[in-house]
DNA sequence: GAGGAGATCGTCT
DNA sequence: GACGATCTCCTCT
């Protein structure tokens, strides 16, 4: 029953440094979400850091606009944006006020509340990899829309924040990121080896 | 299981 | 008016 328990949000520190070390210690993070009275929890197994400046493949790259202005600020904030016509990403902000690093979940494990993430997935209320394997999927199961763009997501009072787990520290390997054609060399996709809810090996 | 096409719309050119 | 940090379904093997 770990898995209810109250988690303490990870610090604004935490996110106020280079996006690529946010990312890799992110693995193994939990997702915290609150829908009324349910409790949903999720491990991070996947992520990827995008730079902001230097950074082509960074939706920041090119500046600041009303969707991207949320990188722009503080770190530790929610930026959710629509995509393909179907889908949300979760990221979160990085580096200080002004810098728009960021990084995006692309794949977390279920830990509580796997039947209610399968209903939002309009899935069977199974433990299948296909619940939470994938950006738009996490997002999905966990009810995340444009409605939580811009949250603080180091505020545990909050519906949506990031805790600190007690697992150790998971191992780590580096990929080339996905889905993008841009800066496509860099190895900035982090995953939890063997660990069968990572989008793709 | 692999591979390809369509869905679908907000954002920026 | 084009395209995108994706997903699902369909077909073929």
């Amino acid at each position: 029953m770990r898995g209810l328990h109250p988690r303490s949000a990870l610090p604004p520190e935490f996110f106020d440094r280079d996006p690529r070390q946010v990312a890799r210690d992110l693995l193994g993070k939990l997702v915290v979400r609150r829908l009324g009275r349910k409790i949903l929890i999720a491990r991070v197994v996947e992520t990827e850091a995008y730079l902001g400046k230097n950074d082509p493949a960074a939706h920041s790259f090119s500046g600041r606009t009303p969707r991207n202005e949320v990188l722009f600020g503080p770190p530790g904030y929610a930026y959710v944006y629509f995509i393909y016509g179907n889908h949300y990403c979760l990221n979160v902000s990085c580096l200080p006020d002004g810098a728009a690093g960021g990084v995006l979940f692309r794949a977390v494990e279920p830990v509580t509340g796997i039947s209610a993430m399968a209903k939002a997935r309009g899935m069977p209320p199974l433990p299948s990899p296909r619940l939470t394997n994938g950006p738009g999927k996490l997002t999905e199961a966990l009810s995340i829309t444009r409605a939580d763009n811009g949250v603080n997501l180091t505020d545990s009072t909050l519906s949506l924040y990031l805790a600190e787990d007690d697992f150790a520290r998971p191992r780590i390997v580096a990929t080339t990121r996905v889905g993008i054609t841009k800066a496509a060399h860099l190895k900035l996709r982090y995953l939890v080896p063997d660990n069968p809810f990572v989008s793709r090996p």
